[in-house]
DNA sequence: CTTGACTCTCCCCTTGGGACAGCCTTTATA
DNA sequence: TATAAAGGCTGTCCCAAGGGGAGAGTCAAG
């Protein structure tokens, strides 16, 4: 019996593009090929290494090293010593690609989380906030200097951070360079190390907007926000807070049109 | 600043290789390319670009799907639908790999326990064999036709399965054509289906041997195992038992020359 | 000016898939 | 019956995502 090239690729499930390059290899040669056409002609034992070669296939073996297995073994006694060097390399691929998912898991989980607050975005509310225990760390100077100060936490308290990162203002009006901040991320526990205090933050009662749109357009957002509590004649308390809910990303540096911030001004009840 | 393409290999930690062809696919082109030598320069730009190609790279998106992400995206959010999709594929991969690493690790569990069968290969023995539970299908005819009564097994008990094949021998002399022959597996459970009976399988003394090589070659281990026998005047039980430890394999069809099965002639006490 | 360190381009290698041109056989139609 | 179309076969070239290496040109320090 004989079969040419496209009925051997159906009994053996291997494409013709990869009978010919195994042919080309010498690792699956046919058991005649006509001189003057070049057609390929398979037999039986073509049959039962194609076999084997299918199974060392798809234990993820390259074609070098089925050439060089099917030329010197023929038992699987023989290469065990193959097969757990191969099985250990699919343990690392496994670990590797755990890592990933887990990894695009929680950025998939933080936009998604984001799309829900973008909702009811742009719309002025009030609620009660929690009193939380927050890593602080104060600071006099300019507000693009905050970066500084959320560095100093991150590096103390990176495994407990707990929330999204926040800013305190201690000053009632807008100050240029001096102004009295207090950079601060909630935290699951911890204690004072040098400048950084952690403590409970009180909570209640707030306004609260979210800004859409890069930093620098903020003070659109406060004029809103500081409208709305005037007309209902709130006494507001110090300090205020931001919450930074979404800034510059893992992947992209960011764009800063689509930058997240919540801003809350705390009202006596 | 501007950075030849060694040092921004450094400090990307992308190679210089993939660099150069990131350049020719316009992915990641140098800020400035000397006209008369070719060199590559690169500035900072580039380097929050190779930050966030990097990344995407660790996630395992193709250069073709970085290069269309880059181009018309620049914000994770954008991208979730990629991540998603990203994300399936790997847990697919995941998937694959995992399904290969039990197979190999069986087969490689299996190939252990030959080796250690094999220790104390050629010595003739004398042992205690438990009573077990076995599914058997009896016939008549050639002791090449035994793979034919496997068949059946396999087919009805496959997944109760427990232990190597056997076959049991009814006769007391070597029947070329028309011998008594049962063939049966050790099984966890299960009742009789037509044909075959399921039933406790008595144990008792036994004298052993393992027959290394072709089962053409049986004879000659029989030989020496009845010469033990009678050396020492045993009265033998009918049915003989062959158990086929280790025959055509699951990746090599198999060499003969490495087959083992154990003879086993049960004795009077 | 020399020397050693860089950098350039070009080619080979992996494991097939896709496209394309040319040859052969079989089948359907005029 | 002659012819044409369909489909199978062949080979060749391009592509991915770089690593390895050759051979030649370039830069900067001594």
């Amino acid at each position: 019996m004989k079969y040419g090239i496209g009925e051997f690729s159906r009994i053996t499930s291997l494409s013709i593009k990869s009978l010919r390059l195994y042919h080309e290899k010498e690792i699956l040669v046919p058991s005649e090929v006509d001189q003057f056409t070049g057609y390929r002609y398979y037999n039986e034992m073509n049959i039962e290494f194609a076999k084997t070669i299918k199974i060392l296939k798809e234990y993820d073996f390259s074609l070098a090293e089925i050439k060089e297995i099917i030329d010197e073994f023929n038992d699987e006694s023989e290469i065990l010593e193959q097969l757990i060097k191969k099985k250990n390399e699919i343990e690392k691929k496994i670990a590797r690609y755990k890592d990933i998912s887990v990894s695009i898991d929680s950025i998939i989980k933080k936009e998604k989380e984001n799309k829900m607050r973008i909702e009811n975005e742009f719309e002025i509310e009030e609620k009660e906030i929690e009193t939380m225990l927050i890593a602080a760390y104060r600071m006099k100077g300019k507000y693009s200097d905050v970066g500084k100060g959320f560095g100093v936490l991150a590096k103390n308290f990176g495994s407990e951070i707990n929330g999204k990162a926040m800013c305190l203002y201690y000053d009632g009006e807008y100050k240029e360079d001096d102004a009295d901040i207090e950079t601060c991320f909630p935290v699951r526990k911890g204690k004072d190390v040098d400048g950084i205090s952690v403590r409970g933050l009180k909570g209640g009662r707030c306004v609260s907007l979210m800004h859409k749109g890069p930093y620098e357009l903020l003070g659109e957002s406060y004029r809103k926000i500081f409208n709305y509590i005037n007309a209902r004649n709130y006494n507001t308390l110090i300090p205020s807070r931001e919450v930074y809910i979404k800034g510059p990303g893992m992947i992209f540096k960011g764009n800063p049109n689509n930058y997240l911030t919540e801003i809350q001004i705390f009202i006596q009840r």
